[in-house]
RNA sequence: GCGGGCGUGGCGGAACUGGCAGACGCGCUGGACUUAGGAUCCAGUGGGAGCAAUCCUGUGGAGGUUCAAAUCCUCUCGCCCGCACCA
């Protein structure tokens, strides 16, 4: 009897099974090559989407693969459990953040086991529960032991709606990441992470990663942003005894100045203008520019205002006295937040000369340009000779930017710099949902770290769900209150929790030994399993994690902890999961859940269906009918399995070896040579898949071809199993059921991966192309191992190919063994 | 504006290092089986011409290199992503 495929009924029954067995546990094994394979772990939403989905088939497939190839596989799964989503949920629902990140965990942890992927469950690890983030927090004070973590009176990012401060790399265009609202800025005192303190070593080692997308190392590049120049001071005219610093990449152009130009926020304005007449006018402006949110200020269209200050610089490196302005387009966060203004050479500060009637001097003169200041058109920003520029004129700028410098430098008026874009990492949020940072303030002693042996500090329990959202940590005195550390006096606790992004940035170290009691890690395991061999996440992330995550692995690595210096050695951003052209939301009623298709399909059809539409790193558009088409395929398969055991048993088969047995071999042996090749070297998984297809319509054609008592069925046999394995990563739960049913013991994912024979692969013949001045106009069949020479001969004897070169000239003959004869004619 | 990527049938996508464009799947057309088919199987399927053998044409567009170009070069158009007053 020829069963059904009945993906509901074996799904279930086999992901019981792997539980029971254990199946996909690691251990530390010297004696084999580790792999590790990470997934980016999800924040437990409690609803599992497609791009999950497609994460962990992409994920699982490379697990299961790469057991099968004889690696010791680690592949773990765990929660980015802390963040505003619970809290918000929290208010919603009445219930605890921490119940309702439980109940959710539990749930998603359903969802992906009916996925059937091949996790280590004994490794889960939970960023919200106390003995992780015990973890984090010892980490955040193993950064502030190191002179890493530093609090800061700074103007920062607020979102009004989240209610807490954000990151620069959370910010994206004006907006917040989270929610897109508009982020304002504030004056507040906050927590940092001295990440611009590696900004040069995050910036040279993307150079290692040579298996990380060019996109996203250009991504981090551009966020670090480095770039090189001088710092220049200026003395100001009216206070002989101050400065003004600036930054600048152009001090070639130092002669060119004509204005200084500082930001709204620099601490020196409110010095120069007052007592004075422009007092108010200058800080009426100051205080609407500051007003502006980070979209109106940058805003293509904002133009470039600037008001004089009434007071100048004076110009180092010929005593010139220039006008020192205010200006909305100059921002205090990056160098020194004073501009000298170049209009000749730099386009923003030529605009904003020409509408503040401010004179342009020209002082590089192009290779044969003739560049007038009063009837330019635009800045020249290029590259040639100095002029107007003292003794420093005729050399070529490049030169001229050295000479300059070191004139300053000698003279102590300014220095070689080089600048980042990126900013210290600030990690405070004002919210209940995270991790505690672990700090004491005491009246008496100041500033205290919490002790190791204190830790965690603990979330207060007992949460207040009566308004409109979850009290911050201030809201509770038994929390605040405590003593001090060190004199024992009365103190209080540090009522900002940590970014959750500090929690995800050392949970793949975590996963190597989560039950570790005394440490954050166990050197031994962190040594044997890390770096994580191949990551596979969203591109989302490029910066704000990967980044955050290389640079806690960079600290630790100098604490000594780690001996990886990076944490992914090679990346896969996969692309995002879209339908009818859009992406996935309930406003467009175009959501497909993983739930549904496991339901209607099962989990294999899922699985091979979302990994057959597109590589990986490529957006895939969900198609309902290719999903039926991927499981019309496994059906197929189920049948062709169900009908050949039925066929072994009744019919005895042939045991010969004929020319169609021979073609199904060489079939055979050349799809396990393509798939090993596509999901080890390349990670085309739907090539892979189309391949296997192909050997199954050869087997097809082969049973349609000669009568069952003709067939060989040990070869068939042979190929059904082979076809198995080859499909095992992608179909796990199908394959472990046919495995059976074909009477083999163990699990069909604790099996070799199949060898193809290079022997099988030869061919006695091959079909070759002949082209009459390149184009196709004949095919002849020669010994595959045919030479040159001959293969010229034969295509010559072509019949036809004779017609059509008559007596035509044959100027030249291209022959490629295996491959064409192409014949030049005139 | 700068940087990166991508343009191939009706659709998703194949094509190693330049060597038969369109594998595989979806869809569509015809046929078989069937009371029925939205199950299954077989055949066909880039466009155009032809009864046919066959021919012409075709990888966003225009040039070029080459015996041979989806693939290499130049220009150009379009789409997507990232950065964008960064001094």
């Amino acid at each position: 009897m020829v069963t059904n495929y009945n993906p509901a009924e074996i799904e279930g029954k086999w992901q019981k099974q792997w539980a029971e067995d254990n199946s996909f546990r690691s251990e530390i094994d010297y004696d084999r090559t580790k792999y590790y394979v990470l997934e980016m772990f999800p924040y437990p939403s409690g609803k599992l989407h497609m791009g999950h989905m497609r994460v962990y088939s992409i994920g699982d497939v490379l697990a299961r693969f790469l057991r099968m190839r004889g690696y010791n596989v680690i592949h773990p799964m765990g929660w980015d459990a802390f963040g505003l989503p619970a809290e918000n949920a929290a208010i919603e629902h009445r219930v605890n953040p921490a119940i309702w990140t439980e109940q959710n965990i539990g749930h998603m942890k359903k969802q992906q086991n009916r996925l059937g992927v091949s996790y280590d469950w004994s490794r889960e690890v939970n960023t919200s529960a106390p003995d992780y983030y015990r973890w984090s927090q010892w980490l955040f004070l193993l950064m502030y032991k190191r002179g890493l973590a530093y609090k800061k009176q700074a103007s920062v990012n607020w979102c009004e709606n989240c209610e807490t401060v954000l990151a620069n790399e959370q910010v994206e265009k004006g907006l917040c990441w989270r929610c897109s609202s508009v982020v304002e800025t504030r004056d507040l005192e906050q927590w940092f992470l001295r990440i611009t303190e590696y900004a040069e070593r995050l910036l040279n080692d993307l150079d290692i990663l040579e298996d990380w997308p060019e996109r996203v190392k250009i991504m981090q590049k551009n966020w670090i942003g480095r770039s090189e120049g001088a710092e220049i001071s200026f003395t100001i005219k009216e206070f002989p005894g101050k400065e003004i610093k600036t930054f600048t990449t152009r001090p070639d152009t130092l002669f060119g100045v004509t204005s200084m130009v500082l930001a709204p926020e620099h601490p020196l304005v409110k010095k120069l203008v007052e007592g004075t007449e422009r007092e108010k006018e200058v800080l009426d402006f100051v205080a609407r520019v500051r007003k502006e949110s980070e979209i109106e200020r940058t805003a293509e269209e904002a133009p470039k205002i600037g008001l004089f200050t009434g007071r100048h610089v004076i110009n180092p490196i010929n005593g010139e006295e220039v006008p020192i302005l205010v200006g909305n387009y100059v921002l205090m966060g990056y160098g020194t937040g004073a501009v000298m203004g170049v209009p000749a050479h730099d386009q923003r500060d030529f605009d904003f000369a020409r509408k503040h009637k401010l004179p342009i001097r020209v002082v590089i003169q192009p290779e044969g340009g003739k560049l007038d200041g009063n009837t330019m058109s635009e800045a020249y920003p290029g590259e040639g000779n100095m002029v107007n520029s003292g003794s420093f004129n005729g050399l070529h700028n490049e030169e001229g930017m050295k000479k300059i410098t070191e004139h300053l430098k000698k003279k102590g008026l300014g220095d070689f710099r080089v600048t980042f874009r990126l900013r210290d990492w600030l990690i405070s949020r004002q919210r209940y949902w995270g991790a505690p940072i672990p700090i004491v303030y005491c009246d008496q002693c100041g500033t205290v770290p919490v002790p190791d042996t204190d830790l965690p500090v603990e979330l207060p329990h007992n949460v207040e769900l009566s308004g409109n959202r979850v009290p911050g940590l201030a809201h509770y005195e038994e929390f605040v209150k405590t003593s001090c550390p060190t004199c024992g006096g009365p103190a209080r606790r540090e009522t900002d929790t940590m970014d959750t992004f500090i929690c995800s940035s050392w949970y793949f170290l975590r996963y190597t030994s989560p039950h570790s009691k005394d440490a954050p890690f166990k050197q031994s395991e962190v040594d044997y399993w890390m770096p994580v061999d191949q990551y596979i996440g969203g591109i989302e992330h490029a910066v704000l994690h990967l980044l955050y995550a290389r640079f806690f692995t960079k600290v630790l690595f100098d604490a000594a902890l780690i001996k990886a210096e990076e944490p992914f050695s090679r990346l896969l951003a996969q692309g995002m999961v879209y339908k009818d052209g859009a992406k996935m939301s309930k406003s467009k009623g175009n959501v497909v859940t993983p739930d549904e298709i496991v339901e209607k399909y099962g989990a294999d059809t899922g699985r091979l269906f979302i990994l057959f539409a597109a590589p990986p790193e490529k957006d895939l558009d969900w198609n309902d009918q290719g999903v039926e088409g991927s499981n019309r395929f496994l059906r197929r398969i189920w049948r062709l399995i169900e009908e050949c055991r039925e066929q072994f048993a009744s019919v005895k088969g042939s045991g010969e070896i004929g020319e169609k047995e021979s073609e199904l071999e060489r079939i055979l042996h050349a799809t396990i040579k393509k798939v090993t090749y596509d999901i080890q070297e390349r990670f085309n998984f739907n090539t892979a898949i189309s391949a296997i297809m192909e050997l199954v319509n050869a087997i097809y054609s082969y049973r349609l071809g000669i009568e069952e008592k003709d067939q060989n069925s040990d070869l068939l046999k042979e190929t059904l199993i082979k076809t198995i394995l080859l499909l095992a990563p992608f179909a796990p739960h199908l394959t472990e059921e046919t495995w059976h049913l074909l009477g083999n013991e163990g699990s069909v994912h604790e099996q070799s991966w199949p060898e193809f024979d290079s022997a099988k692969l030869v061919v006695d013949e091959v079909e070759i192309v002949v082209q009459i001045n390149g184009k196709v106009r004949g095919r002849i069949v020669v010994p595959a191992d045919c030479p040159e020479e001959e293969l010229t001969l034969a295509a010559r004897e072509d019949e036809r190919i004779g017609e059509l070169i008559g007596d035509r000239n044959i100027v030249k003959v291209i022959a490629v063994p295996g491959r064409l004869v192409n014949f030049v004619i005139r």
